[in-house]
DNA sequence: CGGCATCCTGACCGATACTG
DNA sequence: CAGTATCGGTCAGGATGCCG
């Protein structure tokens, strides 16, 4: 990782204390990956490819009730990314398969990490939650 | 962990090639999770206070361009689900300190392993970014 | 089979002004 | 100091219909 102008990326600054300016915000790489595979379906996408290649269809099954429309948006934006692959097989009719590419395929360790972090504290999460609106309907006496 | 309904979260369904049901991809601990700390400022605030216990205005000034209203609500958000508390001293003005809980901290090892891929690998995305950018623009030939 | 075009709703988010 | 209230803009995402 360089570092050329002499500043490091927002969270780091932040780590170190130091105010976060506007720019610095834009170029965030952490704020950037979350937004990107922060949304609804992206995540859910790239494990099933993590399994290996799929056919557009596949995929739309193997999520359920994913919008086609969805599905397209969310398989361009990862292949925009270099995340994921798209082949196109000149059949009748037309075979598209979607794959990870070498990029995409370092992503899943990490997302691991976030995953199982997600499902070992769910429920604690649940908890807080139910106790916290317990607390705004009837406030401590 | 364990699973007593006999069926496995729904990112599980799909790396095992099962279907994923429309109740299972509510329940998703994955999605649900990613969805919490996916907006554009939690991971931010979560990063800041693991340097430590910070004050509102505090919190303000170290993220710089964030809004009065989104650090209140961020912060709303991360106490609802257990990952931050409140206190407030009875000063005059009024003080509140925020910090991370036992949970919150839980956090900071996952999403480091995000941030670092993030980091690591945002030249490749950007660069893959430009490419499909301009392979759009003239198709090619 | 694997899409794209269109319409629409609600969530997210920022700006601004006001308050105990 | 630490918020709340209100307004408005942008965009994710669902429903539906058409196409090579």
């Amino acid at each position: 990782m360089s570092v050329t102008n002499g500043r490091v990326p927002t969270v780091l600054s932040a780590e170190f204390g130091l105010p976060v300016t506007a720019a610095e915000h834009e170029a965030c790489p952490v704020t950037d990956v979350l937004r990107r595979i922060g949304d609804k379906w992206s995540v859910l996408v790239v494990v099933v490819l993590g399994r290996g290649p799929r056919r557009f269809n596949e995929l739309h099954r193997s999520i359920e009730n994913i919008s086609q429309r969805m599905l397209t948006r969310t398989l361009r934006a990862l292949q925009r990314d270099g995340l994921v692959t798209r082949t196109v097989y000149p059949t009748v009719p037309a075979t598209v398969e979607y794959a990870l590419t070498d990029l995409g395929r370092t992503l899943l360790g990490p997302l691991s990490a976030l995953t199982d972090w997600a499902i070992a504290n769910r429920e604690d999460i649940e908890v807080a939650r139910i106790r916290h609106d317990e607390m705004e309907e009837r406030p401590p006496s």
